[in-house]
This record gives structure tokens, sequence and C-alpha cells, in this order.
DNA sequence: GAACAATAATTGTCGACGTCAATAGTTGTT
DNA sequence: AACAACTATTGACGTCGACAATTATTGTTC
């Protein structure tokens, strides 16, 4: 019988969890979690996106983001404004606020990743991202 | 600012939720998930372990272990047994019926695997895992 | 050897997560 | 004008992972 670390997918699992948990720990203080970075990192690269779009961007379920996009309105990092074309749509924006708190955050962020893949040299790093992001793309997406 | 999808701390969670799903999807008919099976396999490369142990070997919460027990030993895959040596423990054993489902579900696990790394080759597989493995080992065993 | 700390399994609680069903408002189609 | 499709929203449900507290047992210390 294969031992169980032998097998990729549960690797992935375990690595998974590890990075949330480290994702959520770092995000601790300031009142957010996982979920919302990864909505303020899309929106920092998409300057406007429908609530449609960030779901299956980021493969959240609709409602999901109903409640995402609320709490980070509240913390003044993200505004909903109507769509001039289809009144059903929100647009959801960065605010400057929000642009803000993604500056101030970055290197945090960057230390999160560094302490995952702390034993990788740089060029392992990029193979391993180069390996993962064919994986991600290919499931969908 | 650095694309959400140019991180792969995000990567390695998203991959890890997926692979999570395909596991469960994949166990769903058995009525076990995911973390059932993996103390299975584990036990079948571990001939005989304290739920402690399996706590320590697969980082769930020692919590989490009595309830997983408890549903292998309903379907009588798993065997709680009196340790010798000390009567707070028991020890955790595989029976034959446990064997038989892991040796029934083995192929369709390796699917599980080959669907999700799927657009790498041999090679890229293997550097894949290697390059995982180290990560895990390196956060704790 | 009696009091005390440490350990193994267990129970209960809690928040976060992911999924699904249902609804209201709006748009597109026939 | 009637109907189907879509957007955001609300609500419910089960799983999952983390923690605190409890019970039974073992080890340690005075």
């Amino acid at each position: 019988m294969r031992a169980l670390h032998a097998d990729t997918g549960y690797l992935l699992y375990r690595l998974g969890l590890r990075s949330g948990q480290l994702f959520n720990s770092f995000l601790q203080e300031s009142g957010l979690r996982l979920r919302h970075y990864a909505v303020l990192r899309l929106l920092a690269t998409t300057p406007g996106a429908l609530q449609r779009e960030l779901s299956a961007s980021l493969g959240y379920d609709p409602s999901a983001i109903v409640g995402l996009v609320d709490d980070l309105e509240k913390l003044g990092f993200a505004e909903r404004r109507p769509s001039p074309d289809d009144r059903r749509s929100r647009i959801i924006v960065l605010t400057d606020g929000g642009r803000a708190f993604l500056r101030d955050t970055d290197e945090a962020g960057q230390r999160v990743t560094n302490e995952l893949v702390g034993p990788l040299d740089a060029t392992e790093r990029e193979q391993l991202h180069a390996l993962l992001q064919r994986v991600a793309e290919s499931g969908l997406a």
C-alpha cells in the first residue's frame, strides 16, 4: 500500500490548509479573513468588477460574495456602485482606503509565502509556482 | 500590485481546496470522507497506532480522531483495542474489511490525483511531488 | 505513599467554510 | 405581453478545524 504522503493530492490538501491558516493568522489583526483579502487583491488588478465576476474568478459562491463585500464596505475598503447599463448588477471598486491597506500589508503578505516555501531556493520557488499555475489553470478557470 | 494568482501561497490554498473536493466526491458513495480515508491509509502503513499518534501524524485535533475512529468502527474498517501497558490508550488497527476497502478503492484514488495534476507529464509530476514534499516537511513533520 | 502534575481519550462549543434552494428585481427573447 | 434567463440577496445545512473542559489513568515529587 502506498504511503499517504506519497500522494500528491493529499500533499496539496495539507499544504493548502496550512497556507490558509498562515494567511488568516497574518490577517487576524486587521479583522479580515483570507477571502476578504482575495477579493481585495483581485479588485486591485481589475478596476471595477461585477460581483458575478468576482464569484467566477475566485470560485466563491455568489452568495458568499455578498457578505464579503458587505464587510469590505463597512471597513471602507470597497464600494458598490450602480452599473450604468444593467440595474441588476453592482460594480465593486476598491477605495483609497482599500488601496492603502493593500500597500501596508503587502510586505507581511509576502512573508507568509516566504514562510510557506521556506526551504526552497529562488529557482525552485519559480519551478513550483509554474507547476502549480499550470495545474490550477487546467481545472477550469 | 502583484496579481493574486502570482502568489504561490494563494495557489496552494486554492489547489488544496480542489484536491479535498475531488477526494470527497470520490469517497462519497462509500460514505466516508477525506479524513476517514487519511486515517485508513495511515493505518495501512503503521500496524497499530494510538489515537494520539494518529492525531500527530495527520495533524488533526485529538478530538477529531474520536469521531473518525467511531465511524470507521461502525463500518467495520477499524477496531479499538486496549493497550496492554497503558489503560488510557487505545490501539487502532485496520480490520480485514478496511484492508479490502483500501484495495478496492486504490485505483479510483489514483484517478483523483491524475485528474488533479492532469496537464503535467511524468517527470513534471515527480518534480512537483518532490517540491511539495520538501515544503511539507519544513513546516513541522 | 499521598498529593500533585501530566497524559489519552472524550465531549461540547464555536467560527469559518462551501453548497444549495429560494426570492425579488431586472433584462432579454419570443 | 408572456416567458425565460440573469444578478444579487437571503436563508438553511453539513463539514471542517480549533479550543476549552472533563474523565480516567499514569508518572512524579515530597
